[in-house]
DNA sequence: CCTAAATTTAGAATTATTCTAGACTGCTTG
DNA sequence: CAAGCAGTCTAGAATAATTCTAAATTTAGG
């Protein structure tokens, strides 16, 4: 149980991984980060965080929350998801992976690397380089 | 010249497209279905369509536009795409195919099936069903 | 033609997200 | 530790994409 990945680092408090990555610790920031990282892997929205701050008296505004996602994500604490059309949803499993999305409910759920082999993919065209494959496996049901 | 597969019918009129899925030949469904299915295979937005429409003097309004796009969608005449948030895109390719994403520009170009070749992927959870199978490769450059 | 049901439309309403400008705060320095 | 500045936070306005509403119009059928 002491083995850790680039990508899972459980043990890291907020004020560790803010730190990490350079992003100045501030009130606001630490206290979404300890809900974002204190559970397992979750995929969550802006409005998601926001009401699950207020549920936990965490005084922050809407904006204070589009921003820490966004700085977040370029930072690598997240990876940004857009699936369904209106909406964008935040992982906090940056590792590779992909993605069951259930039509219906619109719930995703990671699937690991090594689930899917993807055994040939086109070159990228002239220029340009690959910098990610992502699979979404839809299902209905 | 003559061969069709299901999904690729190049010399079906918009009118006989309609027919065929049921919606009711209206001017303006006519003449977006020309718009669309005129061409190659194309990625359109709602706002993209709509602006091809008024260039072309098509007094349609773009509530109807919108109308259009979901009932064409919903007949199996398009494929709604929605890859980076802010938007949805609407694939006249509607076999199954996958996508490059040029993530700078935020441009689309389809990647035939047979290119991507997927060699294991999970069963469906419990009680759902695989509908469909989504490759984006994203390219930066 | 006449009617009923489907469709279109302008404009208001919603929803998600970003922007603005001023207030506040974390860090560094003296 | 006080001071100051850059970085951050916030309320609220602003944008953008999309949907809704209710009324006007059009299509399909007899």
């Amino acid at each position: 149980m002491a083995k850790q990945t680039k990508h899972t680092q459980p043990d890291l408090t907020a004020l560790e991984r803010l730190r990490a990555v350079g992003l100045r610790p501030t009130r606001q920031r630490l206290a979404l980060a300890r809900l974002l990282f204190a559970q397992g892997h979750r995929h969550v929205s802006a409005e998601d965080l926001f009401k699950e701050a207020m549920a936990h008296r965490i005084d922050v505004s809407l904006a204070t929350i589009y921003n820490a996602l966004h700085d977040f994500t370029a930072k690598g604490l997240l990876r940004a998801l857009s699936i369904d059309s209106m909406g964008s949803y935040f992982d906090t499993n940056t590792s590779e992976h992909h993605h069951f999305f259930f039509e219906h409910s619109g719930r995703l759920e990671d699937i690991r690397k090594d689930k899917v082999r993807i055994s040939s993919v086109p070159p990228a065209p002239k220029g340009a380089e690959i910098s990610r494959v992502d699979v979404v496996i839809r299902v209905k049901g």
